[in-house]
DNA sequence: GTCTATAAAGTGATAGAC
DNA sequence: GTCTATCACTTTATAGAC
């Protein structure tokens, strides 16, 4: 399956790569299967002998890019989640949440353009624009990280919780697909120190928002030291199930 | 001006309604002339004689649907601005933001699909996507939001509030382009009281988020009675120019 | 202003030889 | 797997009659 995806060598890799290119400089509708084939230097019947379709090769590429995103998500949510839940901060997963993705899109100019067409696709289609392949993945991601977040922040009923996470998202593929607005403003300080500048300032931002309303006793708490009860490490909130009404995010 | 984008009747009005309905039903790209002349039945060649081409037919489209929401906002400003700063508060002003916006994208849902697809447009293109003679007008307006903001907020440095102005435009564009989903979670509950409910969730989320870091001794000076002092009713801030590192938002 | 007819250039997909 | 040739269609734009 993943060798489908990210075929090391031969034409459908070279398809892949070229294709990937293509659609961030001109999008995904302005690029024609003659386009990809001429610039993979391969025959133009490659593209449906190898993948059935341009529409296809389109998801795959899609595939290969939002794969490792949710990969890395999964990976520091576990991380996050072996640690005991009073030990865990709002910060630190929004960080898990924003950072992968935000790994990927700053990679390189043409990851950068990549996910602005993404976006676009997505807002542009009537369904989300995703091949189906993919949405069950980043359902699953959502779901972990939205049971993590109530856990969190208790005090939110779930359609609250819903809502927050919702708009934090927006933030967040706001600062993604302005990316470029980021370059500009930091001037040209390359190896891009400003990008985590930028994402603390957008964790504190979405941390005080998810918080919103929340009496601020947690200052108090806090600074009592609490006697280090050397309990088994309790695990996160037991993986109750949300009931499926989560929206499609990123 | 006004009278070319907003025709009252004619072939050029008969296009200009066509145009809309098709272009948010099937996208910008998806829809041809000949589909818009069909619809709008006139002729074929109508369109490159009436706007020149289909892509400044698609240009007044968007400017006719831009226009009323920029008006709006800066309608509502002007009242906020004519309080006294200390009567202003920061919810109402990203309220005078949201409503606006909100309001005409929640009139139908052919608004809402163009919206949808309005958006998908500014992340497909290079650029905006946007007509380059709406765009100083919605700079305009960012500016003086961006001013208002900063008095209200002035602890916060010029480079963080616009950071932090731009999250929150990221939250708002979430919403309004996933509006589809609030009517599904509000299950049909028409009339669509929800979402002055969810206009009230992201405003208190954002100016949370607005917020954040901000010591919270505004709690105890509220509750002392300030002597009412007679002054005349400063008006807001003077109009301080902002440097024009100003971001496009929306 | 409106219409028909058509030009000129593209599109994705496929059959069939090698 | 690769290639050529070609099919069936669509697009925007325009020339010229009414």
């Amino acid at each position: 399956m993943r060798e489908m995806i990210l075929p090391e060598t031969g034409s459908k890799r070279k398809l892949l790569d070229a294709a990937e290119q293509l659609f961030a400089e001109k999008g995904f509708e302005a690029v024609s299967v003659r386009d990809i084939t001429q610039l993979a230097k391969v025959n133009v019947a490659a593209v449906n002998y190898h993948f059935g379709s341009r529409e296809a090769l389109l998801g795959l590429v899609m595939m290969r890019y939002l794969l490792p995103v949710t990969e890395d998500r999964i990976a520091r949510l576990e991380i996050i989640e072996k640690k005991r839940l009073t030990d865990i901060s709002l910060e630190e997963t929004i960080e898990a949440l924003v950072l992968p993705l935000m790994g990927e899109v700053t990679k390189s100019e043409l990851s950068q353009r990549l996910f602005h067409r993404l976006m676009g696709r997505i807002f542009s289609e009537q369904g989300t624009g995703l091949p189906s392949s993919i949405e069950p993945q980043i359902q699953l991601a959502n779901d972990r990280f939205t049971r993590l977040f109530a856990s969190l922040l208790p005090q939110l009923d779930q359609e609250e919780l819903a809502w927050r996470i919702h708009f934090l998202v927006g933030g967040m593929l706001h600062i993604l697909t302005h990316q470029d607005i980021i370059s500009r403003l930091s001037k040209g300080a390359s190896g891009s120190p400003s990008i985590q500048v930028t994402v603390k300032r957008f964790v504190d931002f979405a941390a005080a928002g998810m918080r919103a309303g929340e009496i601020r006793e947690s200052v108090e708490i806090e600074k009592i030291p609490v006697p280090e009860s050397p309990k088994i490490p309790e695990p996160v909130a037991p993986p109750e199930p949300i009931s499926p009404q989560v929206m499609f995010d990123f």
